[in-house]
DNA sequence: GGTGTCAGCTTAACGACGTTAGGTTTGCCA
DNA sequence: TGGCAAACCTAACGTCGTTAAGCTGACACC
């Protein structure tokens, strides 16, 4: 005799307990569970822990013996989904022809990841406390390809594509300037007014040249 | 006989209410109070309706007779704010020598503005449904002195400093930039690694040589 | 096979917050 | 001097994040 019928969908209907050794395994799930309520309601001020514990099946406590709060909880789903953004650069980033040509592939694929995330970029990039105590070297720069984008713009001053410049202080401007495209455009409804692919060649193209000159 | 002792400091203890046609009178009164607490707290989600209230010295709901909601409230709040925003600029602008410097010095107030004003800065510029159905021409623009900077452009393009480029554009580009600086420095600690100003006098200088280009 | 233990949850509830329905006071005009 | 509407209050609802305290079932050990 069932006590419950498990045929139906998995989720609503109690949840069975995990394994001896096996409690990181809600862990994941209660990220699944968030990382879908966010992108299903895109405001994570929308997305409640008890919406996020029906889904998974739980009940609210269970959450905060993983997470510290739900602040941490959200971070959490955005790190890990923005884990592949390295990826998704480097991806877009293989057929380019030359460091400089690799450049521009770099400044569009971030910038695409960042459209096509708003709601995780905004948390990761854009929120007040992301990363409060973080180290000067956080991993939050790896996270956003920081290093790749270091070494990018070295082959470029090596080559004497660039003028002399240092090529930390060059990348943390590159990125801003990519940041500043991605954060507006998620953000500001209507812009850019001239379109955004047309806004990003602009901007690449005159801080290319610009990088070019003394 | 005094029921209340009213030569107390003012606010805690009943405010006296407006005269017949003087309703709007409590509108600023909140968005004065609102605006204290959000510069105290520093985040709007610690700013909570019934301290305002008490620093007003009104109840909740009267609240509801001037702002339709909360966001309403903050967005109000941060708005009137940001009206100085064009006249700090004007200010920074005034003893410019040419279009160029103005430029420049345009860049460089809308940076320090932005960050000494960050909470503001955050909910105005880098929020989500800021500006939910504003007109492609909105008031965000103009707040943010973008009519004054496409002015600043034109000139420099009229005057041969720039190639011909659309000012619009230009000016989007040069927002977008200074945009970039101003949300990281907000969001993001330790950035950047090679200081505030080297950076932005890095970006400012890049782009200008870029833009004097073909 | 029984039994103790402890990780892995649950039940129940607290306190704070945004918001609303409905009442009450007060200035002003006829 | 009434009446009316603007201006505000009292009281409460529902939701949310979070916590204290208890239950339960998988596993090690005898």
């Amino acid at each position: 005799m069932h006590p419950v019928d498990e045929t139906m969908t998995a989720p609503p209907g109690r949840r069975q307990r995990a394994r001896r050794g096996q409690g990181d395994r809600l862990r994941e799930e209660i990220l699944d569970a968030t990382s879908a309520l966010l992108l299903e309601r895109g405001d994570h001020q929308a997305v409640d822990i008890r919406s996020v514990c029906q889904v998974v099946g739980i009940t609210p406590p269970a959450v905060y013996l993983h997470f510290a709060d739900k602040a941490a909880l959200i971070q959490a789903t955005c790190e890990r989904h923005f884990r592949s953004l390295d990826d998704f650069v480097g991806a877009a980033v293989a057929g380019a022809t030359d460091p400089m040509d690799e450049l521009r592939c770099r400044g569009r694929a971030y910038v695409r990841f960042g459209i096509e995330h708003p709601e995780q970029y905004r948390i990761l990039f854009m929120s007040r406390q992301a990363h409060g105590k973080e180290p000067p070297g956080g991993e939050l720069l790896e996270a956003c390809g920081f290093a790749a984008l270091v070494d990018n713009v070295t082959r470029l001053v090596e080559a004497g594509a660039i003028g002399h410049h240092d090529p930390v202080l060059v990348a943390t401007g590159l990125w801003t300037v990519v940041h500043g495209v991605t954060s507006l455009a998620i953000s500001i409804p209507h812009y850019p007014v001239t379109g955004l692919d047309a806004l990003l060649e602009h901007l690449l193209g005159t801080h290319m040249r610009g990088l070019a000159g003394p």
